[in-house]
Parts: C-alpha cells; structure tokens; sequence
DNA sequence: AAAATAATACTTGACATCAAACGGTTTTAT
DNA sequence: ATAAAACCGTTTGATGTCAAGTATTATTTT
C-alpha cells in the first residue's frame, strides 16, 4: 500500500525523495508503535525499555550523561526516564567515589528479570515485521539509511545534542 | 558510519534485522532533527509545520478529525496544535452549515505565506538528505519499506487511532 | 591558593502525544 | 418516534522531549 493510499492523499508524489523520506518516518513511526504494544505488557514505555536494554547489555559502569549519549537523548530526559525506572525498582543510582557529580546507574535484579522476560517477544516481533526480507536486502537497507544520515550529519554539524548552554 | 560506532556500543550487532529496524528508526529521528532546525527559524514545530503543509496542498475543505488520519495522529493532538496555529494566525475553524459537530480548517493568508516561504528550504534538504541515490534506488528503498509496514499492520490490527470510544 | 572554566545533574516551562472520558450531534436501528 | 450507536471536538492526566537556566563539583589557569 503505498503512502498516498495510506494517508488518503489526494494526488500522488511528485517528488521521489520526498516520498522517500516520509516513508522511512512512517514506518518509524509503525516500528514504534507496535514496540510499544509489546512493552506496555511489562508496564514499561518505550524510552524506559531503551535505558533499560542499553544497560543490560552494557559490560562496566554507566554514567547518565553516557546513557543519553548511546540513546541519543538530551540529559534532562534521561534524569525524568531514570526517575520512572528507579521508582519500579529497576534501576538505581550509585554515588561515585572520588566525583560526586556523576551517578553510575546500575539495573537490578528486578531489572535485569525483566529484560530477559522481554527480548524473545520484541525479537520475535522484529524477524516477523522484516520477515520478507533477505539477509542480503537488509545489508544493502542498511547501507542506505547510513548514507542519508552521514547526510544528514554534515548539513547539522554533528548533531550534539546538549548545547553550550551560553557564552 | 555504522550504528554501532555511532551509538558507541560495544559489540556488533549480532542480529541483522534488528540492525535494521533500528538504523530505520535512527534515521528517521536524524530527519525529524533536522526539519526540526528549519522549522524552528520559522517559530513552528514539526506538528505544526505538518498541519500547515498538510493544508496548503490540500483543495477543498478539511475536518479536524480528517486532518488527524491523514497526520495519523490522534483528535486530540490535532485539536491541540490548532489551538497554538490559530493563536498565530495561520489557521482558522470555520463552521459548518448544516452539521454542528464539524469544524472545517483553513489554512489563513498568512499561514500560506509561511508555506511557502518555508517550502524551498525544506525541499533542499531534503534532496540534500538524498543526493547519493538515484531515482530506482529511491523507489527500491520505498518498496521495501512498504512491505514493512504492511506486515506491522498484519499484526497490529489495521493500526486504528481513535479506539471505539465505549462499550 | 584563588579564580575562572568546564562538566554533571537537576529544575522549570513549553510542546506534542496518547488514552480515557465527556457532552453535543448525527445517524442508524428498532 | 424513540432508543441505541457512532461520530466529532474537547478536556484532563500522564509521558517523553527539548531548551534554557541553576547548583554543585572538578579541573585548569593564574
């Protein structure tokens, strides 16, 4: 089905590109959704299931401003999603010796249960969503999507998220 | 610049697919950045530039819960950004003789002159985003993605915002 | 040692979004 | 005609997000 059936527009594209760039946000979008279809079983959102994840497979410690480096996520949201996760029992902030500024935020045992009940289902749904693809297809998607967004880095200037905050 | 060093994990994906989905989903917030950066010089947000643009190609007149399939957004998301378009100026609800439920959008004088003030720049980005690939690559890369998306819808359930309301 | 600078986390205010519920309105069924 | 169902826009409450600003702590410079 393509976009203009699916969003009852009312002429076709006239521009590839711009067609191209609303699907891969469409279909971002759908991603999305249907993860959180998955996630909402566990009581869980899908930023609180990224930290989580991201810490489950994440061998040392982990600072927060480093967590919403990988998630690329500014720090005040990671501050509010920990608050969240914390409250649940699944993740606490551990004090630093020696800096007193950073918190190493550890899963729990609690969280790391939680994990693994999770990843068969959310893989499941991945393999089923790409299920008519190749191996090969999904390299080559791959490839792609990286282009657009070295693109894309070039025209931001690196896309730092977190500005100087002043001058 | 694959995934992996981008987010700075620590091992390689083991998974393809899931590789995959989640070099879609990345790419698709790097575009929503940087749109975000050319809507902001014009004081509008990424929903608000939708609905405008949305309503500036679209003859005929338009409901809000209309305006909410074609967005795929919920009636009250719509409702909301209306509220701050028609604070601007850049929109107006219209009444509708013959059927008080509805309000027909429309898109002001001066929100038309943001549209089009607005159109060149995005466009430019756009295929900025996209210089790399060619007319076939595109619709390729499009094909894919809809075959995605359609086997999401298979199993969401058609995906419909706006559940049945009671009962 | 003191002062300036940088880094880290938190706070606040503004948005967009959804889910759920509500109050009118229109359509459909009985 | 009346009752039931569906529809439309809105409101409320919860999330997640960003931008901007603050407080605290580390580091560097002087």
């Amino acid at each position: 089905m393509s976009l203009q059936e699916e969003l009852g527009l009312q002429n076709p594209f006239i521009d590839i590109r711009h067609e191209a760039v609303l699907n891969i946000v469409r279909t971002s979008n759908l991603l999305s959704l249907r993860a959180a279809q998955i996630f909402r079983g566990f009581d869980l959102t899908e930023a609180q299931f990224n930290v989580l994840f991201s810490l489950h497979f994440t061998k040392g410690n982990v600072t927060q401003a480093e967590l919403g480096k990988r998630l690329v996520v500014t720090r005040a949201s990671i501050t509010s999603v920990l608050d969240k996760l914390e409250a649940k029992g699944l993740v606490r902030r551990a004090k630093v010796a020696g800096n007193r500024r950073i918190h190493h935020v550890i899963i729990t045992p609690e969280g790391t249960r939680v994990v693994q009940q999770l990843e068969p289902p959310y893989r499941m749904g991945i393999h089923l969503a790409l299920a008519g693809m190749e191996d090969e297809g999904c390299r080559h998607l791959i490839g792609e999507l990286e282009e657009i967004r070295e693109r894309l880095r070039q025209m931001m200037g690196n896309g730092e998220l977190d500005e100087p905050e002043d001058s």
